[in-house]
DNA sequence: CCATGATATGACCAACTGGTCACATGGAGG
DNA sequence: CCTCCATGTGACCAGTTGGTCATATCATGG
């Protein structure tokens, strides 16, 4: 793991650095790694591009320090999501994070801008590790709420822990798509949807979860 | 609606057209729109730069060439899985689309790459247009499976039926990706799985999805 | 053999890219 | 005032891009 931040970044002054990893992390969310434009960033942030690479070895070392950045502030909300509502049921748990996470995108659209690039862009770079770390995140966040679900006897206890993990991620994963990106969702138009509108439906779809789809078994006696 | 393609491309020989049609498919599917190099498919193709702009009005239209080209072959196989599978019930033709999916992509990667590509490469010209029309198949598709299930009693009647769409979308959409994408998939690892574990898997989901998360209410004579 | 019109070609263009480097600036210590 | 070293700078570089165009090739029909 070759140093991509030179020490000279770190003793500027916090509001330049600031800027700097503000320009960065628009460039890099709003174009993705290759596209992204050294020339924008080095505008936008009010230095010289001679400057950027006293700071830093080059683009993707760029990349990487911003993208560290953005997984710290990440990680602060997961936790601070998941103490908030330990004395909740699952599902409530559940709806908290899924509208905690629809908060998050509203007030950080950068960060969540660069996670989608990471998930598709083929070319970012180390970007299988990059990938994971996140989704390892994710995945273990909803495994712990899933075990202490399963521990309260909310859930059913036969269930297979991983294949439900995998659900829940793609749910909550595709939801916050929906309501991020346009035309992505031709059904619940959850991309147009208010606050109160997009509470309605994680409602639903959480309850379409827990009941599941099977018509009921007929009575016994039948 | 400009036209993007030129008569000359369409009267070319057809081995010609498929040559380009190939090279650039790859191109798009392996870089994005704006990264694929005009230069890198006229070499695969072994035809002159000049030569792209009689048969193209320019890169857009390639690519929306390209893409017309792809989504004609996609919809061939919706019909299909649809049509040859109307006998089975509902949770069976959920699964076995779900293979046919699989199947699909391992025969045409690239046309699943430039699926994914369009889904969050914002630089794609038209992406809304072409994300939405992409998008309302599946829908369509889906919401016809659950139609006809709800038709058969095989599920809940009152089953909310665009939440229930939106799920089952979510989950297959996500299933693909996480066989298909590195390290995108930490939880089944279905990434390094060979069709025999896939098989399972996606049983395994779909059982998840009938029964319900929900533990079964206590019998009544508690 | 020529004329005509469609098709093929690749050198060329301006614009932009990530990255470099010789030099300017600034402030602290002698 | 000079030295020294960290910091700042933007002209410059080679490489690549999408796109153009004058010219060459080819097939057809007279």
């Amino acid at each position: 793991m070759a140093e991509t931040v030179r020490p000279t970044f770190l003793n500027l002054p916090e509001d330049k650095q600031a800027r700097i990893i503000e320009a960065a992390l628009s460039e890099f969310a709003d174009k993705g790694y290759q596209q992204a434009s050294l020339n924008v960033i080095v505008a936008h942030s009010g230095i010289a591009k001679g400057s950027l690479y006293q700071y830093f070895t080059d683009k993707a070392g760029i990349f990487l320090y911003v993208f560290d950045f953005a997984i710290a502030v990440v990680r602060r909300l997961l936790v601070q999501v998941k103490d908030s509502t330990l004395e909740e049921d699952f599902f409530t748990r559940l709806e908290r994070s899924l509208l905690a996470g629809l908060a998050f995108i509203r007030q950080h659209p950068k960060i969540y801008g660069i996670y989608l690039k990471i998930l598709f862009d083929q070319q970012v770079p180390q970007r299988q590790e990059l990938l994971q770390r996140v989704r390892q995140y994710a995945a273990d966040y909803l495994h712990s709420l899933l075990r202490q679900g399963l521990a309260r006897g909310e859930l059913r206890p036969d269930l297979p822990v991983a294949s439900t993990v995998f659900l829940l991620d793609a749910l909550l994963d595709r939801f916050l798509q929906a309501a991020s990106i346009p035309a992505f969702d031709v059904v619940l138009g959850l991309d147009q949807a208010n606050a109160q509108v997009l509470h309605t439906r994680a409602r639903e779809l959480l309850e379409v979860l827990r009941r599941g789809l099977a018509a009921p078994p007929p009575p016994a006696n039948l």
